[in-house]
RNA sequence: CGGGACGUGGCGCAGUUUGGCUAGCGCACCAGUAUGGGGUACUGGGGGCCGGAGGUUCAAAUCCUCUCGUCCCGACCA
């Protein structure tokens, strides 16, 4: 008797193909928004990426513990992240009034708990690893396991004396992030994640292939560089007009037009050939502007950087400024507001902008002439064109979700806490830390949607919640049932697992229900054993069938387990 | 948080605009018969106070108010 139950049809809330498959398949149930159980199946899959992920983290040195899901405010308070984290964090009080956390992540524990217990440098290196559920109260749950507030991650902190020895230990869990992808059999890119802000802080972003991916990422082809999307660093696409002639700028009624779209139809021009300018405050409100070619987009993340400032974008209409909201352009803009170019304009010539009065635009406009630029940069987001910035090629683009993250965090977290040891000269200093993620449940998810067809799910053999899955194609007939009943234990006794449907269904049910849930091999016992002794496989993944007769099992047994190593 | 939509047996939906009989359909479920290699056919069943609260009305799934939940979208307009 098992526990799998399925749904025939897609739920009306999922909306991506893993989302629907997760449910139908009977793997996870939702309980709220975000939150969901693990049904037998599922839990069996979870179990399988577990022991991947801790495998391979036991191979490159890690030591595993479980930090408690419920943390106390202090900690959070003492790194000044009580209050930086926000809405975010789930919150809750005990019957003292002592404020308390579920745990969004264990930096703060964990580097608490290496204050308490490491005081020599000839304890380290030490990296320590859990593999627990976190919460965080997304402003938007999505695509079932994807994003979720209840989920399950896999992270690992390291405990260094030095940053040469974080860099080994780094470079461990990066190999390690590789062999747990290959494992797995997902493909994946790693791209480079480094937060400037933080400064020389490197950190890279695991991320597995997917169409409805939350995370967008550039590469390139020839030389292998990769970077999400916020970091990519790119050699703007020329277009070539260098020769142009400048003409003279002329003021433009444009009634109403007040997007990028909308103005290029109007002017019957390229979007190219218009220039967007956009405002961005810092925190203390004052206003900058980025200019770009309309084409394109801003990216904040990049345009703060190159200010060592934290920019939002200035959403209202400010009081008391002339401000066109539609109609803004660098040309005559208010003289405090400061222009910062991006590269996509350096070549434009004779160029759209809005004039700073509402209804109206300039045509013919030219950096240098009509206006002045604070500082040009790389203030916008990688487009299709544009070039390679180590080797000029041409940039690639894909989506995909965000898997693991590994990070050098350096003595952040150990300055703050006080975390400290003994060294060499016997001087105390800080930890140097680095810290390692996978989203595990978020894992299962991606494997699902890197591993699917329109029938249902098609598990790679790694992760499958069986290996292999017997049918009979009836349950009435007992000479049927007791040759699958004696396959079903000779396939265990050889050390497979094995999931015997023997559900007095017809046959149909339970080849559509088979390959919903995806198991890789299928044993298909019905006439032909009555007939001759011998057995339908069907494989999942490539749907090849072969016949196979009983006396033969324990051979494709055996040839199964060594090719996929169990 | 802002905008949009939805909430009717386990699941997917119709009915709501224009209030009016015992609230429907498909799937699933239970019993039976025939089936038994791709969601088979037929017969007979069980299950819903229409998310919740309040209101309007002779009468509310349907109209109004509030509330809870769920899903989608959210700089490119600056």
């Amino acid at each position: 008797m098992m526990f799998i139950p399925t749904l025939k049809e897609d739920p009306g809330e999922a909306e991506i193909p893993s989302h629907a498959l997760t449910l139908r398949a009977g793997l996870i149930r939702k309980i709220a928004s975000g939150i969901y159980s693990f049904l037998p199946l599922g839990l069996r899959v979870l179990k399988k990426i577990e022991r991947i992920i801790r495998e391979e983290m036991n191979n490159a040195g890690g030591i595993e513990v479980i930090l408690p899901v419920i943390q106390p405010s202090e900690l959070w308070k003492k790194s000044g992240r009580w209050d930086e984290y926000g809405p975010d964090m789930f919150r809750l009080r005990d019957r003292n009034d002592r404020d308390f956390c579920l745990g969004p992540t264990h930096e703060e524990l964990i580097t608490y708990m290496a204050h308490l217990d490491i005081k020599s440098y000839k304890e380290l290196p030490l990296n320590l690893y859990q593999i627990q559920v976190k919460f965080r109260d997304e402003i938007r749950p999505r695509y079932g396991l994807l994003r979720a507030r209840e989920f399950i991650m896999k992270d690992a902190y390291s405990f260094c004396s030095n940053v040469q020895d974080l860099d080994l230990v780094y470079n461990k869990m990066y190999s390690a992030y590789i062999k747990i992808m290959e494992r797995i059999g997902l493909s994946y890119k790693v791209v480079n994640a480094e937060t400037g802000l933080i400064g020389g802080n490197v950190s890279h972003e695991f991320i597995v292939l997917a169409g409805d991916g939350e995370e967008r990422l550039v590469y390139c082809p020839e030389c292998g560089y990769s970077a999400n999307m916020e970091m990519a660093d790119f050699a703007c696409a020329k277009k070539n007009k260098e020769n142009t002639e400048l003409k003279e700028i002329k003021e433009v009624s444009t009634p109403g037009i007040r997007d990028i779209d909308s103005l290029s139809k109007f002017l019957n021009t390229g979007k190219g050939q218009t220039l967007k300018t956009i405002l961005v405050m810092d925190n203390r409100k004052k206003i900058y502007a980025f200019i770009m070619s309309g084409d394109r987009e801003l990216n904040i993340t990049k345009a703060g950087k190159s200010l060592g400032k934290n920019l939002e974008l200035s959403r209202d209409e400010e009081p008391g400024r002339n401000l066109k909201a539609g109609f803004l352009g660098p040309v005559g803009l208010e003289k405090d507001i400061e222009i910062y170019a991006d590269h996509s304009v350096s070549d434009m010539k004779n160029f759209v902008t809005g004039a700073n009065r509402e209804d109206m635009h300039l045509i013919n406009v030219n950096t240098g002439r009509d206006f002045k630029v604070r500082q040009w940069g790389n203030f916008s987001y990688a487009c299709d064109g544009d070039n390679c910035i180590e080797c000029g090629a041409k940039l690639k683009f894909e989506k995909g979700i965000e898997i693991g993250h590994i990070f050098k965090l350096g003595t952040k977290y150990s300055e703050k806490f006080g975390a400290r040891f003994l060294d060499k000269d016997g001087k105390l200093r800080p930890f140097v830390m680095g810290c390692y993620g996978i989203g595990v449940t978020r894992m299962l998810s991606a494997i699902v949607e890197q591993n699917h067809d329109d029938k249902g799910i098609a598990w790679p053999v790694s992760v499958a919640p069986y290996h292999i899955n017997i049918i009979t194609t009836t349950a009435k007939d007992p000479n049927l049932s007791e040759a699958a009943e004696d396959i079903y234990s000779k396939l265990l006794k050889m050390g497979v697992e094995v999931l015997y449907d023997d559900r007095d269904l017809s046959a149909g049910i339970k080849f559509k229900d088979s390959d919903l849930i995806g198991i890789p091999v299928r044993f298909i016992i019905g006439k032909k054993y009555i007939d001759k002794k011998v057995i339908d496989v069907e494989t999942r993944m490539d749907r090849a069938k072969t016949e196979l007769p009983v006396d033969s099992i324990n051979g494709f047994i055996k040839e199964f387990k060594s090719r996929n190593n169990i």
